[in-house]
DNA sequence: CCGCCATAAACAGCTATCTGCGTATTGACA
DNA sequence: TGTCAATACGCAGATAGCTGTTTATGGCGG
């Protein structure tokens, strides 16, 4: 897809959009399969099969420094019976790359809530 | 089923015998994964469709105390890029409740193959 | 001896992340 | 503008372990 520097492909402006919104929402960390689940319900964007394609791309916004990742606590995820996450959170740089309309587009309006619940 | 108490079930010797096998092989622990592709690889016995089956004995014979689980070093699992493994391990119990001939049975002799042409 | 029922086994699927491979898309350049 | 190469995407499946639900089976009471 040769892709031209510093742009991003629209699957990276969705979950750089989605991250936005779980940080509006006062989520600061969300893992690959909580989109993978969010993305699927909404029946928004591509199917995703086998999340493959999901997981790249959170790697690529990782690696272009929008996004740091560290592994979940081990005990937590053992606790929980269940796989370890990896974890992202949004960077400055990454808050500073994603356009209001990117997150808007995103956290799609079922009520439409005005006010930033900030944090 | 309604079993008798103080017996196992064919998979339980199975996988009794199994762990005698890896014992002997000079593996102390071995994990959940690599028994199914064992057993599917050998084509032997049942399938264990989703290994639910396979895991679910293995727990009874934990509960049994003929073997003893620990979970694998976190770190370990994520430097090799893996979900983090089951570590099983045969008791003294387990080894005093493995007869000879299950393990035997379970070993399989790749010496001698009668008239089979392998393929 | 036969049916009841506890439970093992089979089938299906979830939770998470990651890799390999073939195809599609797109930016760059001629 | 058309071609080429880089790379995103989709599909498939590996790696591990675990749960829910139905079906088969075997021990025991009557």
């Amino acid at each position: 897809m040769r892709r031209k520097p510093n742009t991003l492909v629209p699957l990276e402006l969705n979950l750089l959009g989605a991250a936005v919104a779980f940080a509006r929402a006062g989520v600061e960390e969300f893992h690959g399969y909580a989109i993978a689940l969010e993305l699927a319900e909404q029946a928004e964007a591509r199917r995703l099969t086998g999340h493959g394609t999901l997981y790249r791309a959170l790697d690529r916004l990782e690696v272009a420094g929008l996004l740091a990742s560290r592994l979940e606590d081990a005990e937590q995820a053992a606790t929980e019976r269940r796989p370890r996450r990896r974890l992202y959170q949004l960077t400055a740089e990454g808050i500073r790359a994603a356009p209001a309309e990117t997150a808007r587009a995103y956290v799609r309006p079922s009520g439409s809530e005005p006010g930033l619940a900030t944090q």
